[in-house]
DNA sequence: CAATTTAATGTATAAATATTCGTTTTTAAC
DNA sequence: GTTAAAAACGAATATTTATACATTAAATTG
């Protein structure tokens, strides 16, 4: 029954099915044990970035603004002040991009190969903390 | 007031400035000479798979949902059944990616080099016309 | 060009979402 | 532990957005 714990299944929910409303949201989660109201859950997908979007053929569905489907990150490890990632081949520039543009203070910078990827953490935080905030992000389901 | 030229001003405004709810988009488009309702626009984002999402200290504004910011794609010229795109250096593989991913059954499949990317235009579509739909889908501003 | 179909839009309203305000819970500071 | 401050949340509601239905405009067919 804790916040980050919920926004997690959150995530999770609006990545694996196709989530039309809030109130239909709230029904998923409530089946999960968490027991919230619409406003709640309005407040957790402002601060997760997530929107509603159209689909073919009629109706709407949650999902993160940045989506990385398709993408498929395969791992990501830490070395020293390194996060070392593993794409498919071919991907590694694309996920470079995506990476750079989320902005995040604590990543310095890319280096892409063909299905490997260098991000150097910024001095002062922790690679493994880093580590946990990108690949939460990324979505892996 | 031909509904696709609207739809173009729609993309510009969005692009261009923070619009946050589709009441105040009524506004700024009456102010540009186009007099629809509400519901007009309800349709029209959905048809162009704009979404709200949450902006840094409080309110919303709508935006595209692939959205190209940080890509700049330089140049893009027809060569028979071919699009030839440049881009910023390295960039050309995170262009490709994202057209793939647009699934556009008039693009056969691309390559990419380090700032240069060929997109093959499927047999029977017009390349040219499928330039225009793409160059408007990128949206240099 | 008349008849018929299809697309575009408005009006009114249902449905969905964001926010205000009050309450409870958690955290931080002593 | 007590108190003060901050965060999380629910209830109610204002605001926003989507859609059902009716109407008009445009395109298609004969």
């Amino acid at each position: 029954m804790n916040k980050s714990v919920r926004q997690q299944f959150v995530l999770d929910l609006i990545y694996k099915e196709e989530i039309p409303s809030q109130e239909e949201l709230r029904k998923r989660l409530l089946e999960k044990g968490f027991n919230v109201t619409q406003a709640t859950l309005s407040r957790d997908l402002r601060e997760l970035s997530v929107v509603k979007k159209s689909v073919e053929n009629g109706g709407y569905k949650y999902t993160l603004l940045d989506n990385w489907e398709g993408l498929s990150v395969l791992r990501c490890e830490v070395s020293g002040n390194l996060l070392v990632f593993q794409t498919e081949p071919g991907l590694a520039p694309a996920v470079a991009y995506k990476i750079d543009n989320l902005n995040f203070g604590s990543i310095l910078g890319t280096v892409a190969g063909e299905n490997t990827l260098l991000a150097v953490v910024t001095e002062g935080h922790d690679a493994h903390m880093v580590r946990e905030e990108l690949w939460n992000r990324i979505q892996k389901a």
